[in-house]
DNA sequence: CTCCGATTACTAATTTTTTAGTTCTTGTTT
DNA sequence: AAACAAGAACTAAAAAATTAGTAATCGGAG
């Protein structure tokens, strides 16, 4: 047997679709551009190849038909990325928040806003003790 | 050009070092069934073949020679899902833990015991006002 | 209208991943 | 000692991932 289908967001098309949430549309050069901005640097013809990738699997769609093609994406940053937390969260801390939770806070202290959203995370997303 | 050489966990193999770290240690005959009782069947071969990546990758190590070899994980989980965390945090949510922590909350309320955690948290984590 | 440059489509090469078969070893049983 | 069975090593094969070259196309410059 060999390896099965997967459909996910890998690495590379993760910071493909990174470009497009920044920017709502892009075309493969203004992609291209960014990225080497960022500091990865790819060839037109591989950015291309991604951004049909993507196309493919419905993360992106062609917006008009000149030349050249602009694309956007079909979800949004929080619907893939809660998605992607959530297969993260199954695959490496087998559903436990808490766990996640632990790991994600002894790197480096609480910021201060991130100790605000946190003050604000338990008052509206607790139970309500009825 | 191809693709390059990345060294991280795979989703299977973090099947497979799930077992490690709940047991410590195991041939590769006690992987397959603890797998098997988990609901995911493979092949002796695979799994051994899988078990030769990860001691090549040097997440695990022989700790015998008599057959059947024993392995034993190299890394503890607390070390390896720090790391795994880390690298998502960074090519998903670019290092902001606060959008981690919006879209981990917004699945489902928090339960006593995160809260209780979220709480210990705040107060141990959190930058002391000097 | 023809050629040019940009863009898009097609092809390709290489490594990894996932899965498992085949062969080789080695300790045990008759 | 011969063969048997369990396990380890080697081989294999298909799909995906990553990167980019080459070929086709299309709109505009001359």
């Amino acid at each position: 047997m060999a390896r099965p289908k997967a459909d996910q967001l890998t690495a590379r098309e993760l910071e493909i679709m990174h470009v497009f949430w920044d920017r709502g549309e892009a075309t493969v050069g203004q992609v291209r551009e960014a990225l080497e901005s960022a500091g990865r640097q790819l060839a037109y013809t591989t950015v291309a190849t991604l951004v049909k990738i993507l196309a493919d699997k419905g993360f992106l769609e062609q917006v008009n038909h000149q030349r050249p093609f602009v694309y956007r994406p079909r979800q949004s940053y929080e619907e893939v990325s809660r998605s992607l937390l959530g297969d993260f969260l199954n695959r490496v801390f087998r559903g436990s928040r808490e766990q996640l939770l632990v790991r994600l806070m002894e790197e480096k202290p609480l910021s201060a806003k991130e100790r605000q959203l946190l003050l604000e995370l338990l008052q509206t997303r607790s139970r309500r003790k009825s």
